[in-house]
DNA sequence: CTAATTTCGGATAAAATCCTCCGAAACAAC
DNA sequence: GTTGTTTCGGAGGATTTTATCCGAAATTAG
């Protein structure tokens, strides 16, 4: 629910390229393999991101993508606005075009602080702080197990 | 974000069935015109709604759709869990097969507060409830202006 | 320069979701 | 019974999302 695979598929490619050695470009194919994505799709995603400001990209040998400066401190709801639009979090539960406090769905009152914890929360996360979550090795950013990460 | 078209529909048709006399049955027609939805489509969802015993459907003169008995008691939980599927509310943000407590992607300890609420938020929230919201006149269901509601 | 590698950009395919159409069955009124 | 209305069920179309493919451009190494 809530995320498009496009999303997901984004976020995770960011908070891996965070987790490596800043300036060295890391492969479309390597973060694909290791996140179990299909490489091609995934190709088309960085793309954006890189016209998002995101990424910069580098062709040939030693090519590949890296974050932009200071894309560390990039926070989910960036990524999010630019992958699922500017509407996102903004969109009515019930599906109204138009749904504010002043001619509201039924579920207006009860969904805007969800709304607002929602936001909060991806205002909050910086790629930084997921990138350190999944180095400390208490979090995955991979369904693969570990036998065949460290094979591909 | 969040809901299915799909879903939305469902929702809005059945609060808006709570709304009007017991008993009475409610035709597709009138409900997708009072809504702003699709006919044709709507008529597949209240479909699904019958089968989910959500719903009575009569044939013919005097036809359309009836509340089952109880079912103003039904909580939009149930509904969504029928037209989103039962892993709603379950599955990772980031789009991880497995993603629990044991075993979490790096957002999984600040989603699980909001997924929580959501999910207390929809157990809450009966067609009754909603029904009555709407009657009272500071809610609406439907996107057109009244005008053309009364023409409609 | 040539060869190898990698992203870029456009076209296209596959799948899912959203939506429509139509004949048949059920039912009410006459 | 006949007619008119309504849902039912299946087939199919349209659109969006997800995914693939391929030639071209950029870059590095020899």
């Amino acid at each position: 629910m809530i995320l498009s695979r496009t999303s997901q598929y984004a976020v995770q490619a960011l908070i891996f390229i965070a987790t490596r050695p800043r300036g060295e470009p890391v492969l479309n194919r390597e973060i694909a393999s290791y996140l179990g994505v299909p490489p091609a799709y995934l190709a088309k995603i960085m793309q954006s991101l890189c016209k998002g400001d995101l990424l910069y990209s580098y062709r040939g040998r030693l090519g590949g993508f890296c974050l932009r400066g200071g894309a560390e401190k990039t926070v989910l709801m960036q990524i999010l606005l630019m992958t699922e639009g500017a509407s996102f979090t903004q969109d009515c539960v019930l599906g109204l075009k138009v749904c504010s406090d002043a001619t509201a769905c039924p579920m207006h009152k009860k969904w805007v602080p969800i709304k607002q914890k929602i936001v909060a929360i991806l205002n909050d996360q910086t790629l930084e702080k997921l990138a350190r979550a999944v180095q400390s090795g208490k979090y995955r950013l991979s369904d693969l197990p570990a036998t065949l990460l460290a094979a591909g």
